[in-house]
DNA sequence: ATAAAGCCTGAAGTCACTAGAGGGTCAAAC
DNA sequence: GTTTGACCCTCTAGTGACTTCAGGCTTTAT
């Protein structure tokens, strides 16, 4: 392999990736097929080196991979105006903001649930009890 | 079907869980089989509806299938002490505090990112420069 | 009688990987 | 020059918690 190419490994390394997670990205489309070597191993250039690290770190932020493919074809087009991209980041933003809201509810609600264990018998455990419907569950 | 018997779909209604669901829950050993109509139709009794519930909430509370299967073998042993009860819903907790922090971490990195948006073109967004690395990129 | 709604099974699809089987290639040590 | 071991290859299946689909039976309403 030349001086200028990595193999997956290398990439892997440079990248923080795992090497299968790059041929998955590969698989996906995410990113492209690089030359192979004689011996058909996979051989990427500066380039892929940038678009991984573009990927990971997208991805690092939470962006699905179709949010990433997007980001991807936006910001080949140097010309355009990056509208769209502060409008697909401030979506996954208020995603997240939701994600917390509903995470910090559950989080309230399931610690006042274990305060009230006093760690009984189950047949009194408060926390099965607030899971439980008040009537039926008996035989 | 029987007054005291509930479809499928009148139990899918009753819990707001889709029929697809319930079947699936019956496929993976969490909600036991219930009796057959002639028909072959699923006929729900009340102690199906209380399981089911069950389930729902502790899913809700963002338990995993498997954390719900052992607190139902927990809740059907009425006399031991709610002590592993109670270590499986802390230790769940800590798992939405990770989240929480994950979550809170990515949120500002994000809207920092977010902020610095001035609208120009892709070549000036700083959405898409902060994703990529310094250097490469360009061919 | 017929149409619509609801139910059945079994298999495949989703997301973003991860793991494994069964092999080929390459660099270095001996 | 051969052997060891690290690295690479493809293809397939598994994860979690469902969802969707295909193809067909049952029940309910008109």
């Amino acid at each position: 392999m030349s001086v200028e190419l990595l193999s997956i490994g290398k990439l892997a390394t440079a990248t923080g990736t795992k090497v299968e997670t790059i041929r998955y990205y590969e698989s996906v489309g995410l990113l492209p097929p690089p030359g192979r070597t004689k011996g058909n191993y996979r051989a990427y250039s500066a380039q892929h080196l940038a678009r991984l690290s573009f990927i990971r770190r997208a991805r690092a932020l939470g962006f699905s991979i179709s949010q990433v493919q997007e980001l991807l074809k936006l910001a080949d087009q140097k010309d355009i105006s990056c509208k769209a991209v502060d409008m697909i980041a401030r979506e996954h933003l208020a995603e997240i903001d939701r994600k917390l809201r509903d995470l910090n509810t559950l989080r309230s609600e399931l610690s006042s649930v274990i305060v009230q264990c006093r760690h009984g018998t189950i047949s009194e455990c408060r926390i099965i009890e607030t899971l439980a419907p008040d009537s039926a569950a008996g035989g």
